[in-house]
DNA sequence: GATGAATGAGCTTTCATTCAT
DNA sequence: CATGAATGAAAGCTCATTCAT
């Protein structure tokens, strides 16, 4: 299919799904079902979402669909590879060297539960996905290891001598990452605990600081008695 | 009008859809499927289990699966009673008097990995189940709640005077939880972490258990710093 | 799935999808599917022919195709089974030491064109299916193969010496197994010449006797003129 | 309204849809999509192609067909006239009078096949729709009626008396075009029998020629045995 | 002329659920 | 109780055709 002049260069990402560039035209139609998709992924939950509900959220035709995502994968795919980016560059723009080490654990929280408020939808439909699709799982893993690697890094950057040892890090950062995945999903998503559905945000931040703080940085004293066991 | 002669009593929770008791002959077939649901939740997930792989499982015909359920959420409500009550039942047996504080938490948490192994499959379909129907995500919140707060007692019990302040100790509650619940998942269900599928009972158990104890014991000398803040 | 004491056994090539037994209900929905099969394919082609058309030709429900066919082409191939071993028999049943030469030429014709014409709709349809689809034109050459092998070994079992040489016996049958089954198709299935829309039985079977005849057995004489070429 | 200074006067069957005539861009339009459209119907088949396949082959965007045609079929129309055209033109300009009898059955088998094969695509294009669409099965009789009569023709024209007869030379005639028409489409187009892929064109020309010359030229000894069934 | 986005009818396939035997 | 055939609503995806730019 030939460039046509009034197609128009697209940003990584925005290519429809036979390559081509996107006119104008496109790229706001491309836009629309996104936004439409975030809406009922965050409404109905991913597996529940229909492309029929997407388009006539978008005020499109279902086959307009099939312009710019060969299936609902795709489109979940590219809200992947947004929250996934974002995640990153809020946790690489943590300025590592200012502040405590309360402070840098508590930047961290709050990078990582913003992301997660701000892609309500998307979080919700990938963490959903991940538990239908094998090869969603996968990717979703991904992320996850991408997450716990730049935590990881942060973590040891501002880690002390003579602070507990943390016998099993690894085991530990992924305990550690779970809290921080579904505490997100169940108060961002899933409604919060029973009889209580919503959390404020700095209690939340808090909340997940607290057990990173305290497990990161535990005193020997601490560990000690951990030890006699 | 009476049952036949053949009908036995049969424990709550084993009831046919029309709440009349099961022959012997039928709490076999009962059983049979709840082994067969039980078998192919865990090996395609509950979202991708269809009635006639259960009764295929079962080597029973598809419509003997409606002559002890509704549909294939009771049978998963039926799964979720069990875990819970287990559950219950491995944390209410943990004795609080005994050993020291750690050794508590650590019985916690191996009650609590250990139910998840031994219902792995249960375990994997509540998840997805939860994700895929508002009524099984209130479900799921109440079991969550519910371990929470047997979780919650027992710290409770054992929780010394002088020990670090727990602001907001709901949320705190909440992050541990959702970290159990995930940790859980990831490793006993999901495959484990990228590059590394699996993880040793003792190595997960005292993974749980650190975060535990250091977030419930943390000294005061770390809470301050983290007041300092 | 359980063998239900009502299920019967059933002759190969009648088993559902799911290998397992049919009852007798089955058997006679599953025929009755096959017949409107056949109806609609003779009607409006293969290719023009939706799973909806069969199951309203057989007044079923959509769904109950599936029931016993995975697909569209699954019929086909049944049908293909029949028509080769039909054709098989046929000519395999030839009394190949009765008659003179031409008799047997002629038995052959007649056995082919019958076997056409009792199958006009699945023949249309595996033609069609052979042109359409990568696979199906494999299963037919197959047939074709199978058929021309029978017709050969019938051939050479009368062939005499003395009579004229066959330079390319293999592009020879290729040759005059492609004309009977075009003409066969054309007669039966498309709708003739131009302006003849049909012939009679016997002008049919003769000309291709004629056809066949005439090549395999052209004297000496003849054959000389054509290699002087 | 008159059409614009640089619209040219195209043949015939090179017009666009609305009659109107071409500039000399859109001649060269029309034409790469003529070529697109023989390349993909050989590669994919008529069916599988779509209007998109033909674009893109051509480098054109998809609204651009319709510029030139109304639909698939009326491509393949302009080839089927092509082929016809070529087909009789190719054995008009047999020399009748040179050459024995042979030798004449031989060019004609040579034109034939040579067409074919320099046709290929639009052959297997031409056989495949004659399947699908009735239009196009009528279309299709008329090409193989004209070449059936030309060959007649010129058979006809070297006749001589005393020749085997031929009773019902309709018959026999449609056996042997019958014969051509899928002799070239198997070998040509479907790609043999099988277990053997291709074939000389030398070896292919003569075995069609074996053919009709002994059935057209058999000595009336041979009819006569043919009688005496 | 050329473009490619938009449309929606049409088809396939799946599966929960019912029900006659 | 057990059986498995029957049902039909739903959803996914394709593609010829139109049309505004």
């Amino acid at each position: 299919m030939p460039r046509s002049a009034n197609a128009v260069a697209t940003s990584p990402g925005e290519l429809p799904a036979d390559g081509t560039l996107l006119t104008a035209r496109g790229v706001r139609s491309r836009e629309a079902l996104l936004d439409a998709a975030r809406h009922v992924f965050g409404a109905k939950g991913y597996a529940n979402t229909t492309i029929a509900d997407i388009t006539s959220q978008a005020d499109k035709a279902l086959g307009t669909f099939y312009t710019y995502f060969p299936n609902k994968e795709a489109v979940l795919e590219h809200m992947a590879i947004e929250f996934k980016t974002d995640m990153e560059s809020r946790i690489g723009s943590i300025d590592v060297l200012s502040g405590n080490r309360y402070d840098l654990i508590h930047a961290l929280s709050s990078a990582y539960w913003t992301n997660c408020r701000d892609h309500r939808a998307e979080l919700a439909a990938i963490f959903q996905a991940s538990m239908l699709d094998e090869r969603f799982a996968a990717r979703w893993r991904e992320i996850r290891a991408d997450a716990r690697v730049q935590m990881t890094a942060t973590i040891s950057g501002v880690a002390a001598a003579g602070i507990a040892s943390n016998p099993e890090p690894e085991a530990t950062a992924s305990a550690l990452g779970s809290m921080m995945d579904y505490f997100c999903y169940v108060w961002l998503i899933e409604g919060g605990e029973l009889g209580q559905p919503s959390i404020g945000d700095q209690v939340a931040i808090e909340a997940m600081a607290r057990v990173l703080y305290r497990t990161i940085f535990a005193t020997s004293e601490l560990n000690q008695s951990e030890n006699a066991t």
